[in-house]
DNA sequence: GTTAGCACTCGTGAGGCTAGAGTGCTAAGA
DNA sequence: TCTTAGCACTCTAGCCTCACGAGTGCTAAC
């Protein structure tokens, strides 16, 4: 009875996601055919519109009042309705300003992937610090704070740093900390954290055994190694929860039983954004694929993020070091503009991790061009 | 006609505002004699009730319904009612052990101090990152990413420590690197941005004319100390969030009207810690004077902070660095509790601080015993 | 100065009602 | 077979009313 996904009812669920996305009501038949001038009748939509919901691509909330489409929906509009975009020459050449005032400032290449995530598509955005597949040691440096304690900087490959304070014996100069950081150095370099553990076993460079202060040293490298890799697995950026609460989706639409649950999704989403729960089992995932994930509302696993939808890409460099970037936002949004946006900031941020690793090595998979893109 | 303030209206006084702080809910007359047992009448409580509000500590949201404090009630509450607390002894060495697990990881500690507060006081946290008044050079190292790419790490007094990434010509060796980081750190030794900006004009050491190479090196670290002040002039760490808006002042009451409302404030909330504004004006006042600084709902300068009352303390090392932490939620907080976990968080940094420092440096101006914390 | 008693006020929540929006269905037309 | 007009039906939002109950303010007695 439901009959076939003819081409119009395609173009009607198009344009019903369209305009549901822009108005954040329920779709009306009459609405569509006089705002897009359909040149058919309202009751030849409610027809198909009808049909559209016995294949699952469209709601009812209330037997009177608009259409919404569904999960599915969103599925195969994403899938096959929707017409790729990227954003205005002006909207990038803006974005990469802003970029280009932060070069050279690492650390705050994330915040700012994350600000702009969040305000270009007005939803949160989250982030995961670019990680190499293996931390690995690059060099020591210790500093003398006063004559009791000194500050050890670490740095791993990929231009990543620790710091971390160390108490010292009085006695030690200043020379005294060159030689055995550099030492260490030496002996540490380019090592991931099970070598530095072998290597802190051993306790001799160059057939010479450790003095008591260096092998301190290494076991400082090797506690500094661990407490990072315990931090950045779970930590997540984010920017732009104000943005996605002001989406009307946390507004109380009628009733006060409405009102009581719009504060409750509120509670929750921020507590989502908190804990990093239900968004942490999609970036290993976005990690291994490449192109750009998109996660409807329903087809999360966690409950908690059946009103969610997810968009994420992989950023980095191939085979040296990759992070994740995207947004979060209620399942009705704007998704060839988030996506393209999504798509944008992982290029940019690629390209900015590649010129720091080595101008040759190719950015990375998710490039503007890339078809993987469109694929999900 | 509204009579003077005799001892049981001050013990009805402060049994109003511990009710009402417990419950959230106005406080009846009834409720009073009942759950305290006081040995006068419910119409005795009316009538001072009445006095109390004709002297603008309590009010009144209607006529039926009871008693709620007025801002004027929480500053009496505060200065002349409380009771000085502090934290159990199982809290504290709890707090303190959480705080021993980091050690040494200087960049954790801002954090951390705002994660205890939030959850010892089931509100939102706020916290500068300590400063010293100066931001003053203490060394630079150069290390090679790869042929045309080196990573400065820029290290202040203090254990601040700030990245950057600068680009080198294919020919520099590691030594070359390393030479040039000495004597421009030998350079800049204990400078601040305005004696590096001098020496940066000069561009000699010893006499000899600093090479290209070295001037870059200059600048950059004149650029990183501006680019730093910048961040953190602004920059509040904050935390609890989630923890504030569980708060049943972020609950609709009743009715669709007040649900309304309640998501403003939410959303206003939101606002204000992450722009810190409404906060920025304090900080600086915190910083400057001593002990614990209690600022009660419509005592905010900005319209925006007229719901919510703030509880700050300074902490660092005297003469050398210092930040601002504190507590912010509904004016209905509990101000004991919450005073007490603000001092004791601050007199834990700041003795951290002060270790980091030099061990016989006075830890700070908030000691658990300093009697200027009770002044406020 | 304190207390019992009582009238009065007002917020809350339930219930009922109306208007309006939008559908589903039916029967006629292309 | 597809499309369309017409119309009955359904459901929600918003409004009004009403009764209940909590808590006060006042008065008069102690």
């Amino acid at each position: 009875m439901s009959g076939p996904l003819t081409e119009r009812r395609q173009t009607i669920l198009k344009l019903v996601i369209q305009e549901f996305v822009d108005t954040a009501t329920p779709v009306a038949s009459e609405t569509l055919v006089r705002k897009y001038r359909l040149p058919v009748s309202s009751a030849t939509v409610r027809n198909d519109m009808a049909a559209l919901e016995e294949l699952g691509f469209l709601t009812h909330p209330h037997t009177s009042g608009g259409r919404i489409p569904t999960d599915a929906g969103y599925r195969f509009f994403v899938e096959n309705l929707m017409e790729r975009s990227s954003l205005s020459p002006a909207e990038q050449r803006m974005i990469r300003h802003q970029f280009y005032q932060v070069r050279g400032e690492l650390d705050q290449w994330i915040q700012l992937a994350c600000a702009v995530l969040a305000r270009t598509a007005h939803n949160a955005s989250v982030a995961t610090a670019p990680r190499a597949e293996q931390l690995r040691f690059k060099s020591l440096e210790l500093i003398a704070i006063h004559e009791t304690m000194a500050l050890a900087v670490i740095v791993f490959h990929g231009g990543i740093i620790k710091q971390q304070t160390l108490p010292i014996e009085p006695g030690r100069t200043a020379e005294d900390l060159r030689r055995a950081a550099g030492l260490v150095s030496d002996l540490l370099a380019d090592s991931t954290l099970s070598r530095v553990e072998e290597l802190a076993a051993v306790a001799t460079f160059n057939g010479m055994p450790l003095s008591e202060f260096e092998r301190g040293l290494v076991d400082l490298v090797a506690r500094a190694m661990m407490a990072f890799e315990e931090q950045t697995q779970e930590q997540i950026y984010s920017d732009g929860l104000l943005e996605m609460l002001s989406q009307p989706e946390f507004l109380p639409a009628s009733g006060r039983d409405d009102a009581e649950r719009a504060i409750e999704r509120m509670r929750r989403t921020l507590e989502i954004l908190r804990s990093g729960r239900g968004l942490g089992p999609l970036i290993p995932q976005a990690l291994a694929s490449g192109g750009v994930q998109v996660i409807i509302g329903g087809e999360h696993v966690e409950d908690a993020m059946r009103d969610y939808s997810v968009i994420l890409a992989r950023y980095g460099v191939e085979g040296a070091i990759a992070g994740v970037l995207g947004i979060i936002g209620p399942t009705r949004m704007a998704y060839p503009r988030s996506i393209s946006t999504v798509r944008y900031i992982a290029s940019l941020m690629s390209n900015l991790l590649a010129e720091l690793y080595n101008l040759n090595a190719r950015p990375s998979e998710v490039d503007v061009d890339d078809e993987n893109a469109q694929r999900v």
